[in-house]
DNA sequence: CTCACTATATACCGCTCGGTATGGAAACAC
DNA sequence: GTGTTTCCATACCGAGCGGTATATAGTGAG
């Protein structure tokens, strides 16, 4: 209701609400949830604390709009990668653009669902949840398409899909956490490469 | 200093210190080193905040304890680990020794590291530096020993050693990340499982 | 017993947190 | 112009944080 162009009554405001959301996510994707202070959001937003209440709603909300834009900008990769004509495309696809990702040079490292999941297990439980049932809906995407792979004959049928979509999401995930840790792009690539050396099928 | 043996002078305390350090333990590793109150860990250890500051320092002092205590209960296996004779026998006892960590009926889920790793980039840098600098060390041990074991032919010597190190830690760390999430016993088997069966050469 | 010493208990400190009340400034309709 | 609406800036709120001062209670040494 409010970044409507509707008649404009009143002062309009003074900022521009995509690049101050973008800001916010940046810094919740350096500091998790719980690390981000609205002082530290407001000051990179460049906006009062009034402002981005009236705007956004609360530190929450915020959130789950910055998490809308992540999901939008940064992980649009993940459905294209499902159409790769092979199971062991789909996860070159996933392995390399998450890769991308966490060793950008504008954006911070590591992956912001997992400083989510992992960070906000003290409180913030919602937050928590949320983030892990996001997660949901793209791993049941990717069951099902290593489900027909398989029936593609991609890998063996004594590969469980359920079980080879777990060990691929726990590589990309393990590589988000040695990129939280800083590790160097070029161990991040070889790592990729040895996951890809080693994956089994086509 | 504390913990010595001499001669009592004064009044003894009421508590036992490895007790009250242990159930320390099992709150950082629940809410993570910034998500665990003072409050929430006197409560647990069962005692007043002048006494675990009397006898443990500080909040970070504490969690360097547990930290400690966590090295030596929880991740002995790491290096028990290394004894196997094989490069694959040394990832399945490393699998399946953070297997039962992670999904243990009395402790936490997830892995304290990871959590700390990955939780303290807000604030409490030092307590991220100090978890990162100690993996660091197991890390090049495990690196050494996959050295030797390409020596021994134990997988292709296209792969290279701290590469193969890599991919593995990440696959621990992703196991993590699925246990913190709430991921079931069975199905993080079945990661173990799948890692063993492309596990490359012996 | 008295003294020296140390653990415990309570109350408190300054600080930061997320969130808001209030007052003035700027743009519209008329 | 006036009125109305909305935005911005400052100051503030209660709550929780890590950490501590103070007073009391319990121990061994002499």
């Amino acid at each position: 209701m409010e970044t409507q162009t509707q008649t404009a009554r009143g002062r309009p405001r003074e900022f521009d609400p995509e690049e101050a959301l973008s800001a916010a996510l940046t810094v919740f994707w350096r500091r998790g949830y719980e690390g981000a202070s609205m002082a530290e959001l407001t000051e990179a937003m460049g906006i009062t604390k009034p402002s981005l209440y009236a705007c956004f709603g609360n530190k929450e909300s915020l959130f789950r709009k910055a998490l809308d834009l992540y999901e939008r900008d940064k992980l649009c990769y993940i459905k294209s990668a499902l159409d790769e004509p092979t199971a062991k495309g789909v996860a070159e696809r996933l392995l390399r653009g998450s890769l991308a990702i966490q060793t950008g040079t504008t954006d911070p490292h590591g992956c912001l669902g997992v400083i989510s999941a992992v960070a906000c297990a003290t409180q913030a439980e919602s937050i928590r949840d949320e983030v892990i049932a996001r997660r949901a809906s793209s791993d049941a995407a990717l069951v099902a398409r290593l489900e027909r792979a398989r029936e593609e004959g991609d890998f063996p049928d004594t590969i469980e899909p359920k079980a080879l979509a777990t060990y691929l999401t726990a590589v990309v995930q393990g590589m988000a956490v040695h990129a939280s840790a800083g590790m160097s792009r070029e161990l991040l690539e070889q790592l990729v490469e040895t996951t890809l050396a080693v994956w089994p099928g086509k």
